[in-house]
DNA sequence: CGACCGGTTGAGGTGACTCAATGGTCGTGG
DNA sequence: CCACGACCATTGAGTCACCTCAACCGGTCG
């Protein structure tokens, strides 16, 4: 039933956006290959990136609140994705259980990552929270068997920095910083970690 | 059906723990009176506040991710609250899409909340924080149909500070900052408002 | 070749932190 | 009734991390 229901092999250019703040929203997404950065407008104009989505990650859950999307999604890469009308979502929470269960285990992750990020923002400094950062994407890459040392950027520097709150040059800095002590290698957007405890040591508790 | 599954009528005094991170997630809570915080414990051993739960509104979404809370929440006041068994909400969970809509309206909206959140340690400085704070407070104040202008703060200025990412001397001098331009009253825990709109400018965009 | 965009690096300013002292309020006990 | 201590809040002085502004570098595309 479920497999009948997702509309597949849906794909989209780097740039476009996939939902906007505001939309109705009439469906769920989920990434399968590419990236994408989710974001809100505020009122001055500028952009407040809330996080970024890597494959196997799912796109739209803030519009349980109210029917609409809250922030916008746009790719970063070149992206594959597959979409779930909430119609046919809606009927199939009425027969099965277990996906009734996946999407709160999913809405309750997403809550998890939401607050895990607000500590760092809490209590982190500036190379903490780059350092976190670059940790927590290293494990996702893993967790979608990638690898979790070799990896390429899809968001510039500007992106980074406005969602761990700080400003460009300052993760420029940090960057250069891992680099300088022998933690990473780092060639524009071509990230190779060289010490991952380091990283995760500052990312996490011993500072 | 909703009201015979929903046990009435707890109360515990201030300082007690509702619930624990890492527990079982054996029951959904709806605060009645009184107000609580919510909070992880870092690997250091120190508090991270991730947010303060007032009367209407509900506790323990976060365990949906893995069947385990994750944060803790204790009482700031004396407390009134009622809880629904998670073994019944799964069977009302089957028969009520009303209830189901709700729940995922709730966490959607948990998630607004701790996007906007983000967005305010993200690009708001101290003053702007506190402001936010303040009117965000006011405002669910009213929401409950208590007075959004006279209230008094149930935590101390660490649980404020932790929770904005700030320390607990920053949150005194912007309130003694607040009530110097003649925006706020304030005697220890009390706060009268004076000018609700300059907290709400600096809170929400026009720093 | 020149313009542009994204990224790096430097110099200087400042807002928030740290550390430390003072003040207020409440509850307890003399 | 006042003395005392505990706890919370306020205020001040000095430091430092990050921001701001600005110059520079290296690709890429016309």
């Amino acid at each position: 039933m479920l497999e009948a229901a997702v509309e597949r092999g849906r794909q989209v250019l780097p740039g476009v956006t996939l939902v906007r703040a505001g939309e109705p929203m009439a469906a769920l997404f989920v990434v399968r290959s590419g990236s994408a950065k989710r974001y809100s407008v505020t009122l001055e104009g500028t952009e407040q990136v809330h996080g970024f989505i890597l494959p196997g990650e799912a796109v739209g859950l803030e519009g349980f609140a109210g029917g609409r999307y809250l922030c916008e999604v746009s790719a970063l890469e070149a992206l594959h994705y597959c979409r779930v009308p909430m119609r046919k979502l809606e009927q199939l929470l009425e027969r099965l259980p277990g996906l009734r269960r996946e999407i709160l285990r999913l809405l309750g992750q997403a809550l998890d990552e939401a607050q895990r990020l607000h500590g760092e923002l809490a209590q982190r400094d500036a190379r903490g929270r780059v350092a976190h950062f670059l940790a927590d994407l290293s494990e996702r890459l893993a967790r979608r068997g990638l690898s979790p040392t070799e990896f390429r950027l899809s968001m510039n520097r500007a992106d980074i920095a406005s969602h761990l709150g700080l400003t460009l040059e300052t993760i420029s800095r940090a960057l250069s910083a891992f680099k300088r002590e022998g933690w990473l290698r780092v060639r524009a957007r071509d990230i190779s970690v060289l010490r991952p405890e380091a990283l995760a040591a500052l990312g996490s508790g011993c500072a």
